[in-house]
DNA sequence: GCTCTAGTATATCATATGTTATAACCTTTT
DNA sequence: AAAAGGTTATAACATATGATATACTAGAGC
């Protein structure tokens, strides 16, 4: 796996191999150096895996929870339903990304989460996630930065819903897909190729699937995006940055 | 402080006498009982304490930040601020709240935290977070539960500004609030006693400071809640919690 | 080649919420 | 006691977004 295995804690130096393993270990092992130890460590963490098929819940609001979810493949949605069945997504969940890190005792799930496409996680015991923080610091480091960045991505979700127009909204939280992709390499310039609806972006946005749609043909019209059956085009990223206020610096990659 | 101060690791026996000590101390051991060390242990993380008045700022989004705030008294908020000066309030931090618990690295702060009324905080290096998920696996689960719950409060903000009219909006709002006070028992009966204005709440809510009055007005004139000058008065929680779809699980207690 | 269905697109009308303006009230300051 | 500034209250008007309806398109199944 990885070439240079001395542990050279606090020293920034290079990236991981692109070819590193998991999503999870290229993710924590993007900009410190982490040791053979480590890395087999998280490797071994991922073996027990599922597949889920597009649309399925793996876990349900309300039930009680105890594991935990690692995306291998495929994107997820966390989310919740009201009573008279409006969704609102809270966010997008893509491989590397950590579902219900905490969500480790006899508590109920506060969201369901479910795959947008077809994907691969894999399930850990809880009990593994101590084992972490006692025995690896740098992992368990890694691993409070990731909760500190869903808990940024979230509250970058509460701005966009509370402060901006429809308009913004849907720019922002394109550029935020476009940026998080391009994080773990799965972009090809400036094109987006998304797995979900208008509909699960107007859920997202908290925005009718009407209106979402009028968003989109907005952003076309000013020259800012542009379409093509399955694949969106950035035009001008840095026009959506400035309209819709977005500040990549919260998606920032590991660093100790 | 502790009258038992056995570590009977796992089973769930009674609450910490209420007089225990600090906010967290009480949040932390209100389901499960701590041991004298590690209840000292809490404590003696909170002796550097500093004052901070309504409206002071005490970290500041994009600034570097590496220490660690518990609320010791009063009330603060997260918030970020656009370029066109709108706000958005992201969530409130009561007594025994924990703020920056994972910016332990060189990151950036990615929202900014002021002070709502005048508040003690004690200030924690971040390096003593791992110590206490390597030698106290009871308060590691308790502080890990402790984010899940910051998480839940969030998306809670999530859904209710992407998926509640303005009215039930308010009203979810005072319903966590008071739910929240009550857990740490600062509430008299269904009053709701809040050091905000309607301009903080109109922050809070994404809504105009016009439209928070009228949904207020509105909340009143439907008889789900009264005012006198300084308190709220809940009258009706059922009806509240119905028309706002409140959930209160989400904020339960830790069990461990 | 048809039929079904999910998704996208657009138009029309309805309404929740924003904006601007003004007044009343309270607290603090002088 | 008056002035000043922040907060709440309400009205009148403007607009962003929601709701409903109807096509259109593309793929899935037969």
């Amino acid at each position: 796996m990885s070439e240079d295995s001395s542990n050279l804690q606090g020293i920034v130096t290079n990236l991981q191999p692109p070819t590193a393993s998991s999503p999870l270990v290229r993710k924590l092992g993007s900009l410190c150096l982490l040791s053979e130890e480590e890395i087999s460590f998280l490797e071994g963490w991922q073996n027990n895996t599922i597949d889920v098929e597009a649309g399925v819940d793996f876990f349900v609001e309300g039930t009680e929870r105890k594991t935990t979810f690692i995306m291998l493949e495929g994107w997820s949605i966390r989310y919740t339903v009201l009573s008279n069945g409006r969704r609102q997504i809270l966010s997008y969940a893509l491989p590397g990304d950590i579902l219900g890190l905490h969500i480790n005792f006899n508590a109920k799930a506060t969201y369901s989460a479910a795959a947008l496409s077809t994907s691969r996680l894999a399930v850990v015991d809880p009990r593994r996630i101590l084992e972490i923080y006692q025995k690896f610091p740098i992992l368990a480091s890694g691993l409070s930065w990731a909760t500190a960045r869903e808990f940024a991505i979230l509250g970058d979700q509460t701005v966009r819903l509370g402060r901006l127009s429809a308009k913004a909204r849907l720019a922002h939280l394109l550029l935020e897909l476009w940026h998080r992709l391009e994080l773990i390499g799965n972009n090809e310039g400036n094109w987006l190729q998304l797995p979900m609806t208008q509909s699960d972006l107007a859920d997202t946005l908290g925005l009718s699937l009407v209106h979402t749609n009028r968003s989109m043909a907005a952003l076309r019209k000013s020259g800012l995006v542009s379409m093509t059956k399955n694949h969106i085009k950035l035009e001008n990223i840095d026009a959506l940055v400035q309209m819709a206020e977005f500040n990549p610096d919260h998606l920032a990659e590991f660093s100790i």
